[in-house]
DNA sequence: TTAGATTAAATCGTACGCGATTTAGATAGG
DNA sequence: CCTATCTAAATCGCGTACGATTTAATCTAA
């Protein structure tokens, strides 16, 4: 634990109780904004037979494919119990294939099929469309994707490890 | 539809294409840290006995109680399939009561038992734990929350209306 | 007033999301 | 070897999430 944690257990600052509704305030405009964006997203990822979050895990596959689920699992902070069964629907649909490592027949191998592959085409219209649908200024995107990493990055180094 | 819309259709420009992996970036950003956030508060809500969506329905009950649960919709931007078990999962741990509001009876009116407003007593040390273990300094704490503020804003006037 | 529309909430079906357990394959130490 | 441990993934149980449908109550206009 770092040294930040003993600053933690006695008497809060006056700025630490401020930062109280503060923390309220950013959890909770965290979860709305996530969730709003979801939605956002739903009605153009339809039209492609993807959830958003099968959207992410092929976006992920568009990068780099073949990988194993558990490279799945780091990349999106996604648990097994969750990629699991979406792979197992991704599969249904034809879009990805799975079988057993020969190296390692622990390990499960997800690749693209033609059809997942093809998909790249039409889903490569969204992000653009959702930019356009947000509506902000670049400005504001950019200082907003800062805040985010810095966030991120301090839930990789304290609290939430990994995923 | 704003005229926003309109600059949608036809070329885009240098900058929303180079916001296109931006968008990426964001909304990736957004449901990473939203989901590590939930995950940072579920040991401290365990022994309270709440879930991260039970808590925010409680912070919002201890802010106004009694409400009806279209009320708690509005404030939490969660669906009636959503909020009906929930809330009456928290009925089921005695922390709240619902009934027909005898005024109108579509609506039913949640409100806080005893045990529930005995709850906000322990519940109250959580959120400065949270900014702890966090670990951000305050000014970037409180330009994520702008930035957050402009995005909600942003999708209340365009793309996602209401919740 | 009464049929038709509107509204509040519940219910249903499907898909996350994750902790806990299970299964099966790899690895290490004796 | 052979067992103990570790690891990758699947499965299970519970709780969100939400669109679509349903139910019941209110409102509205002819």
């Amino acid at each position: 634990m770092s040294d930040k944690d003993e600053t933690c257990e006695n008497g809060l600052s006056p700025d630490a109780l401020r930062a109280t509704t503060l923390d309220a305030q950013i959890c909770f405009a965290l979860y709305s904004a996530s969730s709003r964006m979801t939605k956002l997203y739903r009605p153009l990822l339809e039209p492609l037979g993807l959830t958003y979050p099968q959207y992410i895990a092929m976006l992920a596959l568009w990068e780099k494919a073949p990988r194993s689920v558990g490279s799945l699992k780091e990349a999106l902070g996604l648990d097994f119990g969750t990629l699991s069964p979406l792979l197992k629907r991704l599969e249904a649909q034809g879009l990805v294939d799975r079988r057993r490592d020969p190296k390692d027949e622990r390990r499960v191998i997800v690749d693209l099929t033609e059809a997942g592959r093809a998909l790249r085409v039409s889903a490569s219209k969204v992000p653009e469309e959702i930019v356009c649908r947000v509506g902000l200024p670049r400005e504001t995107m950019v200082s907003l994707r800062e805040a985010l990493r810095q966030l991120n990055a301090a839930l990789d180094e304290n609290g939430a490890p990994k995923a």
